[in-house]
DNA sequence: ATGGTTTTTACTGCGTC
DNA sequence: GACGCGGTAAAAACCAT
């Protein structure tokens, strides 16, 4: 077994000191056992197996990786002094099997945590398929979601509601335009228990969130109303200038983003109904209006 | 629970193609 | 006449207290 230390910080308690073993093929944090694996590909199980048999009789070609497997497939007891045929083993060996064996007796100690990590890293891969996560996010999620596992804030909660709220932090935390309600829809659930799940986990964990920039969802908007660049840049600009005379806050930010896209479009003689962007936005077309006056007060523009 | 704020629903009038 | 646009009043949804 290689180790060899790397500059990455772990994402979970900011130590530098990883350490990658090379049989996992994964890092572990040397202060908090994190551990993080390389190149997680965005592969995922739809079955779950609850036993090895069932497990190998189901799987695809390549073995679904994941750091946020479960128990590392460990399921047999790791004796550390002998070796299957009963000789002693050499002192090297010896270290390694006290090592694995240490994961293993964890993972036990915390078999119920393990139960329930499986459960949500699954939950997890579904939402992240469906709103098409990138990965990032959806390793980020499965941290956040580890940590507050073990913060204990899970009990008395679902776990499903506690994913999803893990997930719209790690949402959040990166500035993706995405909203609570896209999320709410992938997973079952209603908004409320997402969000109670996302503030119980952004005041436990203490994560600074950044405030969301209505100018983060004019791309998102501007996509799928399918309007042009210069329309899109335009309209940031024009959230920016708006931001600065403080005409922005407590608004919805699509809305937002969909009246300076109109106004955008308009000024550069560029066809888009209010419709077609409300529609976009996912708001009404009332709001468009509505934030377009607004835009145009606080801007002193002229009509066009 | 309550009150203040924002969004939605529903409806009306105006201009243009 | 249908369509896009602008506005309003009242209901509903949301948020903090």
């Amino acid at each position: 077994m290689t180790k060899q230390m790397v500059t990455v910080k772990c994402p979970e308690c900011g130590s530098t000191n990883l350490v990658f073993d090379s049989d996992m093929g994964e890092y572990v944090c040397g202060r908090c056992g994190l551990v993080i694996e390389e190149n997680i590909p965005s592969q995922s199980a739809e079955w779950r197996a609850f036993t090895p048999q069932e497990r190998d009789s189901r799987a695809r070609a390549g073995t679904p990786t994941d750091y946020s497997h479960y128990d590392k497939g460990l399921s047999t007891v790791i004796r550390v002094e002998k070796d299957a045929f009963g000789r002693p083993l050499s002192p090297k060996v010896k270290q390694q099997m006290w090592r694995l064996r240490r994961w293993q007796t964890r993972s036990k100690v915390h078999a119920s945590q393990s139960r329930n990590l499986m459960l949500a890293m699954s939950e997890l891969q579904r939402l992240s398929d469906i709103l098409h996560m990138p990965s990032s996010i959806h390793d980020m999620a499965a941290i956040v979601y580890r940590k507050t596992l073990n913060e204990g804030l899970v009990r008395g909660r679902s776990i499903g509601g506690m994913v999803a709220g893990a997930l719209y932090a790690a949402v959040r935390f990166s500035k993706l335009p995405r909203t609570l309600k896209e999320i709410s829809e992938a997973s079952q659930r209603n908004q409320k228990e997402i969000a109670r799940s996302y503030g119980v986990i952004v005041r436990n964990l203490d994560m600074r969130m950044p405030i969301d920039d209505p100018a983060d969802y004019v791309t998102k908007v501007a996509e799928k109303a399918k309007v042009s660049n210069d329309v899109e840049g335009l309209a940031i600009s024009l959230i920016g200038a708006a931001k600065s005379k403080y005409a922005t806050t407590g608004k919805d930010p699509s809305g937002l983003a969909a009246a300076a896209l109109y106004l955008s479009a308009r000024m550069l003689k560029e066809k888009v109904t209010q419709a077609q962007l409300a529609k976009a936005a996912n708001v009404t077309e009332v709001t468009v209006r509505n934030r377009k006056r607004d835009l145009m007060k606080s801007l002193d523009l002229i009509k066009a």
